[in-house]
DNA sequence: TATGCATTTGCAACTGATTTGCAACTTGTC
DNA sequence: GACAAGTTGCAAATCAGTTGCAAATGCATA
């Protein structure tokens, strides 16, 4: 029983089915590591499933989502980008000139933020830190 | 000679002309103490100049917010919201439940960003630090 | 393996936020 | 005060994403 038959049972018994487009999708998303937007997944997946629609792209992008099977970036000012929600925690931060996208994580700051909102009475139901950024020197 | 004054002029002598649209959404501007988005700035402006456009406020946004003079914030699947730049820099916690925004600062968290750039060759540009919270206990 | 029905799909039309083309109108300058 | 260039209002377009609906399909059950 691999990984993907797992998350699939996992998927099923939450009550989604697991179509031939939604396989198609799972697959892709898998097996990407990079940050694709839903055309570009919708692209890569038609190659599959030629037929895929990208409304049908969108309607599984949350629920895989809602699942918590891919997290949602949004970006500044573009279309919302897409990885896997794995078990790791990590930040972002963007080459202005490339575009590129470079994981991050620092349990220092993670520990701080929790503090400042601690301080105020809050806690934090989750964050987003996007450090947007430019190759030093050249 | 006022703030407003000084800032008119300085708009002038980088090329952006004072209009009567775009004093009216710099006065209910500079005195928002939120964070309202570009309908809430054309209801409110609109008050002084009722043949002001949406269009308009859009177009004028964007000036200023190139001109450095406002600054733009998009928060979670919301419409952009724009704040006057002050001269202090700060981050957002935005409560889910309520969706007020309150502001914060770290000059600790700063410090490791930039420090986190920095190993891996970076500098940064621009960041955004957004946590959303929920207040603790009710 | 066949059956039933709730879920999901593709399509096309819609939405909300923002942008744009264009003719008419201002602004700041001379 | 006149003129060129920048701005405006309007309506139409765009862009990302959502939705209504009839047809198709997954999957629990027989």
């Amino acid at each position: 029983m691999t990984k993907a038959d797992d998350l699939t049972q996992a998927l099923r018994d939450a009550g989604v089915r697991i179509t031939r487009q939604r396989a198609a999708l799972l697959t892709v998303i898998a097996g990407a590591d990079d940050h694709p937007d839903a055309v570009e997944l919708h692209r890569r997946a038609s190659k599959d499933m030629p037929s895929l629609s990208l409304s049908t792209v969108y309607r599984t992008l949350t629920a895989l989502e809602d699942q918590g099977v891919i997290q949602r970036h949004q970006f500044d000012g573009t279309p919302s980008r897409f990885e896997k929600a794995e078990d790791d925690h990590h930040d972002h931060m963007i080459d202005v000139d490339t575009g590129e996208v470079i994981e991050f994580c620092s349990d220092r700051i993670e520990q701080l933020q929790t503090e400042l909102a601690a301080e105020i009475g809050y806690e934090i139901v989750h964050h987003r830190m996007e450090l947007y950024v430019r190759k030093k020197d050249g």
